[in-house]
DNA sequence: CGTGGCTTTGAGGGAGGTCAAGCGCCGTGG
DNA sequence: CCACGGCGCTTGACCTCCCTCAAAGCCACG
């Protein structure tokens, strides 16, 4: 897809559902995301701004290089964020949980592709308007800063975990860290659900399919966690964060 | 080093050189720096708090969880950032040449452990004076979020190579991208200086020692790149940046 | 109930790790 | 001035963890 129209704006014609009836104040996620910046009497400027955008499982968002017209934050499903090598290798640089943050980028374009995984909801904050917003509020741009800064944590501990960890240990870190962002949003600890493939998995950690699924199947036999047919139940918590562990 | 008076600020009387003359209109590394955000009239804010800081090479800077309580800019020499494991692993997550800053990180404790490769000299800018310098100017906050973005982009590139690329990949990408950044600072394009040893290098990569040295005399085998005493130089370019690619 | 996509499992192979020895360079001291 | 020692780098032999290739199992959905 090279539409100079397959940018997110330009597409939400063709997305499932597209409503401008934001209500911000009742957002479940707001005092998670970036819009927890914004004081309750300063609502208005982020409401007024705001689309929401509907997806159906596995529908392109972006790809890398489109042009990026737009920030938003996820309120609800899964997506993830990668990129495409020529060959065909692809590297999953983070799946996007309600919360996240996606920043316009620096030059214009998107750095990376993304698609949904399950149906999601995007909280979309055009450009233009954003900017002008954010140029307003020193305070949101310190808000923008400090989320960026984690995102930037975050890459790095990934990079620990591509470059020095193995097999096992990647995955324990994965479940491990995958179970402690979902209990913030709906607190069942132990209880990680996987929405996304085994292929998702392996590319998101520098493994094959079949790794992947072999150490799953060795964590089962061991009894460290049980296989259910949307996720897996950590039964260990103990041995799999000694596995993650530094 | 547990002691709590081993962060930055509180041992830079241990140094070889302290100086606050510094001179911030000269600085070479200004405009490709933080600093570049401060207009030349504005300069006293910088220099009255910048402390220039000298470190022997080999020398360690801070510690991971030592008090961040500055912020800094390398003005000379090249130093290493890393994480080391319980069991001795380490990842070095970048190597810092001129220009590159360090933040105060949030929870004003430092994430990574830094040393000085070769000799180092550092502008030094107090944790609390920058905070202050930064809140009064939004045009440097927004300088600091787009250096940070920056920086999320160069590790999330790191991840790819880390998580996809095979040995002669991940050391080819390594040496064009070293190449491009040092062609900044001293501008010899295919003269890559290699301060750091072959274990940093393979500790960067996810590699042994053992495998960067044998791909190394692989690529000079090969005619690629020719291996001198104190770097490399790239013989091949087109060969090396087609390893490197995507 | 059949089809197709995703996952699991098995058998075999290879890229890179491990272990070990040797080399080259440089600083030190006789 | 040269012998020695140490450290970092290179090279070789072997091994292992994970990848590759292949086949079978399991759902979900029409």
């Amino acid at each position: 897809m090279k539409d100079p129209f397959s940018s997110m704006l330009n597409t939400w014609q063709h997305c499932s559902h597209r409503s401008n009836g934001t209500n911000c104040e009742r957002c479940k996620i707001r005092q998670i995301s970036i819009c927890a910046a914004f004081e309750p009497d300063d609502l208005d400027a982020l409401q007024s701004m705001a689309q929401t955008i509907s997806f159906a499982a596995k529908e392109t968002i972006f790809l890398e290089n489109d042009d990026s017209d737009a920030a938003f934050t996820v309120t609800e499903g899964a997506l993830r964020l990668y990129r495409t090598f020529a060959d065909g290798r692809r590297q999953v640089i983070s799946f996007l949980l309600p919360g996240d943050f996606i920043s316009v980028e620096a030059d214009g374009r998107h750095e990376y592709s993304a698609d949904s995984i399950t149906e999601v909801t995007l909280c979309c904050f055009p450009k233009k308007q954003f900017a002008a917003v954010v140029k307003q509020r020193p305070h949101v741009l310190q808000r923008l800063y400090e989320t960026t800064a984690r995102e930037l944590i975050n890459a790095r501990e990934h990079m620990l975990t591509l470059g020095q960890r193995s097999a096992a240990e990647k995955l324990a870190w994965f479940l491990v860290h995958l179970g402690i962002r979902q209990s913030c949003i709906d607190f069942e600890p132990n209880i990680v659900e996987l929405p996304m493939s085994r292929q998702d998995i392996a590319d998101h950690l520098g493994l094959t399919i079949e790794t992947v699924s072999r150490t799953f199947s060795g964590f089962a036999r061991e009894g460290i966690i049980a296989i259910t047919p949307h996720g897996v139940d950590l039964l260990n918590c103990k041995k799999l964060e000694k596995l993650a562990a530094t």
